[in-house]
Parts: structure tokens; sequence; C-alpha cells
DNA sequence: AGTCTCCCCCTAACATCGCTAGGGAGGTTC
DNA sequence: GAACCTCCCTAGCGATGTTAGGGGGAGACT
């Protein structure tokens, strides 16, 4: 064993797990436009045609970046609490996640999130929901709405602003919707105005998310 | 006036129209992956730099294309009948016209549909909400809200099958759960089975926007 | 009639992209 | 020592989005 001398040459060997995540922070510091394989192999410090040795193309190093996003969603370990909080909190902790990484939420609509940590993670939801009650195919598909609301809301939530309630873009947008001509538009112009103040989209993405879950309720409840 | 002759010496002038057209066309026959500005131009018979004259880039192209969908989408003309009743009619149409152009609804999320025809759906929305007692505020982010959710779920939708209830992807995909090892995905491979079966995901869409709808109702109620 | 101007499409080309072919250095296994 | 496997390399292909700049043709002005 070489000993971690001072004079460490170079990053250590390739794999998956560092591709990936060299892959994670170049999205977050240089944007989704600037990605490229060739980028991501200059800043591992390689050559392109070496990151096709551990992955087999562009898109399945994206289908990895979304299973090692979904991985870091914490999820409930015991079996205690009503399911409709946990799903609420596990879908508020699956947003948090995805707004922390925005370019990685932008590209999961339009595949189907079967990794490793998305299994875990339908197994998990599905599990909650067959405990209490729903039978095998309402269980599937309440993941599934949960799943596409909180990733669709996130996802689109990311042109609006990156961060969780981050005005930033989002003051930009209720200023170009305010300046619209009053008379042709006067309910956007009239809603503009208020859309960049608090509450942010976090209330309205958990009304939803309530909504929803009452709506699993209520259709279990009719099942019976 | 040169006559509508039978010699037609090819297509007419170019203009967004026609390019939207044309980019539609080629989206839905050829998807997304084969589409690239040069493909455009020549099923236009016409070289590729041409079309820069009338677009400014693809990205501006996307947006045009974004917005010519949304304006297909049928608005209620009147005013009567109960609002939710009024969205919900909206949402489901949006979304179906949304999975009839998959390839459009998965360039939705990270874009802000404020075209001239997302304008006057933003318009319609909001103008619902506000008359039937939300405030400015509320009435704005019930639209968010909406669009959230319809666009979220119709652009995950199309990676699980591209149109309305269509099985052909579905079924691929519950044979791959139900394959998975049922010790490890007990709850996965339950649900696995029954996912490709009727009722498909138009349900689950029409359970979750009903249940959003309640939610707004509920927080108009708790406003006042 | 001639000229001017603007519209609109063209050819050529640049930088960059995803990806493949094929080679070779270095360690591991018989 | 030879065969083998791992893993990174150079070289290059075909394609992409986009820009630079040219030119033809139709209408407007003098």
């Amino acid at each position: 064993m070489p000993l971690g001398l001072p004079d460490d040459p170079g990053p250590a060997r390739l794999d998956r797990a560092r591709i990936a995540r060299a892959a994670l922070d170049l999205l977050r510091t240089d944007g989704a436009d600037a990605f490229s394989m060739r980028r991501l192999a200059a800043a591992l410090q390689i050559k392109s045609p070496s990151l096709y040795w551990h992955v087999r193309s562009k898109d399945e190093l994206f289908d990895l970046l979304v299973d090692d996003v979904l991985g870091t969603v914490p999820l409930p370990d015991g079996d205690d609490g009503p399911w409709d909080e946990r799903l609420r909190d596990l879908g508020l902790a699956l947003r948090r996640v995805l707004l922390a990484h925005p370019d990685v939420a932008r590209l999961m609509p339009g595949r189907t999130p079967f990794g490793p940590n998305g299994l875990a993670l339908a197994e998990r939801v599905i599990g909650v929901l067959r405990r209490a009650g729903f039978d095998d195919r309402l269980a599937g598909y309440g993941y599934l709405l949960l799943m596409f609301y909180v990733v669709g809301f996130a996802a689109q939530e990311t042109a609006f602003g990156k961060g969780p309630d981050n005005p930033e873009r989002l003051t930009e947008i209720s200023r170009f919707l305010g300046g619209l001509p009053a008379d042709r538009y006067p309910n956007v112009v009239a809603a503009a105005g208020t859309l960049t103040g608090r509450p942010g989209l976090t209330d309205r993405f958990e009304l939803g998310l309530t909504g929803i879950l009452n709506g699993l309720d209520r259709d279990r409840a009719s099942s019976r």
C-alpha cells in the first residue's frame, strides 16, 4: 500500500461513483447546458472516451445520476404513524432533494426511476400504502400518483426559481407578468404582483400534496 | 396573383407557423431524438440556416411549439357552472392535448409557458378562480398548482406509455417490475402485476386533480 | 426606366458534441 | 514467462447548433 503521501499523484482511479459525483458537481456549478462528456472528463482529469469504459452512454449516466439523487431521500425506517403523514413527509423530503439538484429534477420526467434507489423508494411507498389497507392495485397507482406529483412539481418549480422559495427568478417572472397590458390580461396582472411574496411555492406544494393524499384516502374507503 | 396552378412549384414561403407545424410533425413521426434543425429544414425542403431568419434559436422554436400546443386546449367561453368543475374539465383537456404531443409535453418542465396562448390560458384559469372568490394571491398560486400538476403528470406519463391508457410500454414496465426478486421487493412485485390493467392512469390523474381542487377550496374557505 | 432597399434563402464553415475503433501500459493469474 | 484482464489513451467519424456573408428577386422611390 503506497501510503497517503503528500505528493498525491492526482485523483484516484475512476469508478461509477466518482463519475457520478463529478457529474453532479458539474451540473450544479455550470448548469445543464454546459454539461458534456468531454467537460466531465476534463473535470476528472481524464479523456472523454475513458468514461465509456464505466458508463454505456450519456443517457445511462443520467439514469445513474437520477438514482443517486433518489438515494439521498431519507426513507422512514419504522412503521409507526398514520400512513398519510408518512407519505406527506416523504413527499416533502423528495421535493427538497430534487430542488437541491434542479438539473437532475428536470432530467426525471420522461424517465422511469427504477434504479436500485428508485426501487427502494417505490418499495417503501407501496409498502406503506399496502399496510394501510390499500389493495395491490391501488397501492401501485398511489405510488405513481405521488411520484408524478412530486417530481412534476419540483421539475417545473426549477423553472420558476432554483431553490425552495427562492425569489430570484420568481420576481423577474412576476415583473414580466405584471407589465402585461392590463386590459388584455386583467386577471394575470392582478395575480402577478403577489406571486413573489411569501408564502412561496412550498405552501402550494403542501396543499396539493395533502389534497392528493386525501383523494387516495377516499379512494381506499370506496373500494372496500 | 399566380393562381393555384397544378404544377405547384414546391411548398410556399416559410413563416413561423409553417415551421412550427412541420416541427410538430417531425417530432410526432420521428421522435425527439431524431429531431434536429437540419432535419426540420429538410422536411421543409430548405437548408437549415434559413430557419434562423424566422427563429432565433432551437430553444425559441421549442417555446413556440409549446405555445402552439397550448393554443389547442379548448377554453371554456362562458362563466357558468361551478369553478371546480370548470377547472377540472380544463385540466382534463390540457392533459389530453399534452398526451397527443408527448415530446412537447416533455419539453414543458423547465420552461415558463407564457407565450400568447399560454397567457390566454393563465388569464382564463386565474379569472375563474378570482370570480369564484379567491383573492389575487391564492388565484395566482392556484393557477400554478394546477399547471404544475397537469403538466408534470402528463410529462411523466409519456415515459410510461405514450397515449392515454396506452398499455404499450406500461406492460413492459410492469413485466420488469414483476420480475424483480420478490424477497427483496415484495411490495413492488405485488403491485407490479396490476399496473397494466384498467383503469389506466386516467383515473389516477382525475383522482389527484380532484384532490387538488378540493384542497384549493379548503384554502379559500380558511382565508376569509 | 433605373436604382435602391429590404426580404429571404443560400453556401461555407466553425466549434463542439456523443461515441467507436483500436492500441498499449501495467498488474494478475496460470 | 506467457497469457489475460483492466482501464486509460490517441485518432477520428458523423452529426449538431449556429454564424458569416453572399446574392437573387420583388417592390418602392425618383
